[in-house]
DNA sequence: CATATCTCAGAGAGACTGAAATAG
DNA sequence: CCTATTTCAGTCACTCTGAGATAT
């Protein structure tokens, strides 16, 4: 009747949910969320960071540099939660960050070298993490699930 | 440049995310789950709950009656939060909370009347929400979606 | 004495708001 | 004067931990 104390931090009860909760697509769409949340922290933690870091650096890789706000709408991260992020890898001398010289109101945001290297580093970290979360699913499920949950996703206008 | 004013609160960024991330079922997600917890969230808060109530009252009316630990263990609630739901259900009369006259640590909670007709009215705005949620879904392909989030979630032992 | 249930206080991440400071 | 960007302070829902109180 007891939850073993060996358990994984919460993950997982003993029982089952309410069976009209379990056909709910939102309802599995957070368990299945929170599942991948989890898995993805804890890889990131092994180097320090959390997942609003990777997002952060993933944009400025694809985007070279950029103003604050242009990264928070990229990663969709509030400018105020972004600020916080830019000034720990600041701080950790993940990312340059540095007036407009031109409109100097904006916070110009890049990479680093060691930014570099610490994001291949992460990007395996999360390719592991996502292997873990599809494991249950075979290669065509695993597309097929990318697929429809863009489809979710996408921007409809 | 500036996301208008008039935009629902945060959702929708103008920009594209980093294509890196677009293809991580974890990131992926996270959006459709963040898409769907706002969209139940505005519907329960037209009643004035929130959706660890609904989870709760929906484990009742499947359970008849449960001890706070049980009903944790259904719906993946903290045993600290869930002391926090049933006490608001219960200080709005919708659950009735009372000592187990058997073993005197437990308590026993039911659906009140009231509570099985306000549930009846939260099953209707969550249907409701759901459907906005997978709207831009055919049919077969919701229930693709369900039967792979099933196996993703699904108790692996 | 050991354990189970409930209660309480609080930490930590994430999402969001309002307002001030500075620059255009 | 009005607007854009960053910064700061703080709220809120959610998840989780540790410790105490009461009952078995």
């Amino acid at each position: 009747m007891t939850p073993s104390p060996s358990d994984p931090p919460s993950r997982r009860a003993d029982t089952r949910a309410p069976a009209k909760l379990q056909q709910l697509p939102s309802w599995l769409l957070s368990q299945a969320s929170a599942h991948g949340t989890r898995l993805v922290a804890e890889a990131l933690a092994t180097e320090g960071l959390r997942r609003s870091h990777y997002r952060v650096m993933s944009a400025l890789e694809e985007l070279e540099s950029a103003s604050q706000i242009e990264l928070g709408a990229h990663v969709w991260l509030d400018r105020s939660d972004l600020h916080g992020v830019v000034v720990e890898l600041e701080r950790r001398e993940l990312v340059v960050r540095e007036r407009d010289p031109i409109d100097r109101r904006r916070n110009v945001v890049t990479l680093s070298a060691g930014g570099r290297t610490t994001l291949a580093r992460l990007d395996a970290l999360v390719a592991t993490a996502q292997a873990q979360l599809v494991e249950p699913l075979s290669a065509p499920e695993r597309e097929q699930l990318i697929a429809l949950l863009g489809k979710l996703v996408e921007t409809p206008d």
